[in-house]
DNA sequence: CGAATTTGACCTGCGC
DNA sequence: GCGCAGGTCAAATTCG
């Protein structure tokens, strides 16, 4: 059944030269680079063009597309102002020195996702929600104790990518609780199962290895959290949400590196076990050089120097 | 001592 | 119906 979903092609999109390049995936439950992904980037003032290159040597599938760097803004802390409902949780604000944001894309096996099927965004997007509270809200996945026999059970929209790392769970902004692992099939690296700690949110998260390349760590979070990040004090999202209302995701700064070449396969510190550390960025991590990124800091959220901003 | 993790058992869905 | 694989539970264990 997931054996759909280990069809990523890692090594494929991972250079990084004049920006970072979005992997594309066969599975039609991917849609990586989709319209939505372009949308979401375009919050941030990026554009999504086409890699024809890259579209030359895949004739398969989907295209590749690179962020054009020509429109790229200070993105330093912002949060997307008005992501979709069911936009996918933020990829990991990689812990310092540990990771690098790779690729990413949108995974529903219950809905029809597919790159050639925009209304995946819309008509899951459109689903009221914000006029309800979370806690009013009933968990949208039934128990299985509760669940009756032969009742389906419903997927939460999902949403994978994958991530240069040697830290399997990446810092996130949010707490996990792991309530299991599994041996998976064609692969020598278990797949790990995650579970947001607020009890009132039913956010879960996959964790897993590609077999194919074991330096790629495949992260797949389903469902949507209820509540906020534990340490990102912006002010800027909390002005955010004191002006709309509802929860609001926060979305990681996703700095692009400069013109010069990064080699992101460069290996990097790790940290021990699951690195469940209070993440607060801009408090925290000074920001460092372009240079840094491919040394010892290999912070994606802090990698674009004050020069290339815009603002 | 509470929280988090580990891990074997169990449940569910799906393909044959 | 059966077997397989993914996903979840929950008791035991470990950790801080």
């Amino acid at each position: 059944m997931d054996d759909d979903e280990k069809k990523h092609e890692p090594g494929t999109s991972f250079t990084c030269t004049s920006g970072w390049t979005l992997g594309s995936e066969a599975d039609s439950d991917y849609f990586f680079g989709s319209d939505r992904e372009s949308s979401i980037l375009s919050e941030f003032g990026w554009n999504l063009r086409p890699d024809t290159d890259r579209n030359l040597e895949s004739e398969s599938f989907s295209p590749f597309y690179q962020i054009d760097l020509d429109g790229c803004s200070d993105l330093a802390g912002t949060s997307i102002p008005h992501i979709p409902q069911n936009t996918p949780p933020p990829p990991p604000a990689a812990a310092p020195g540990s990771s690098q944001t790779v690729s990413a894309g949108s995974v529903d096996k219950s809905g029809d996702a597919s790159p050639s099927n925009p209304s995946v965004s819309s008509s899951s997007t459109d689903e009221p929600q914000e006029k309800s509270t979370a806690s009013e809200e009933k968990p949208p996945e039934t128990p299985i104790k509760n669940r009756k026999k032969g009742q389906k059970r419903t997927r939460q929209p999902r949403f994978a990518f994958m991530t240069k790392s040697e830290i399997d769970h990446l810092e996130d902004g949010y707490r996990w609780r792991k309530y299991g692992q599994k041996a998976v099939k064609n692969s020598p690296f278990p797949r790990s199962y995650y579970r947001c700690t607020n009890s009132k949110c039913t956010v879960k998260k996959r964790v897993e290895r590609s077999s194919e390349d074991p330096s790629i760590v495949i992260t797949t979070y389903e469902g949507q959290h209820c509540h906020h990040t534990v340490g990102f004090p912006r002010s800027s999202f909390m002005a955010h949400e004191a002006a709309f209302g509802a929860p609001q995701l926060y979305y990681p700064r996703v700095h692009l590196p400069l013109g010069a070449s990064i080699d992101v396969r460069q290996p990097h510190r790790g940290l021990s076990g699951t690195g469940q550390l209070p993440l607060q960025p801009q408090l925290q991590a000074p920001r460092p050089t372009s240079l840094q990124l491919s040394t010892d800091e290999g912070l994606l959220g802090d990698i674009v120097p004050a020069g290339m901003r815009h603002r």
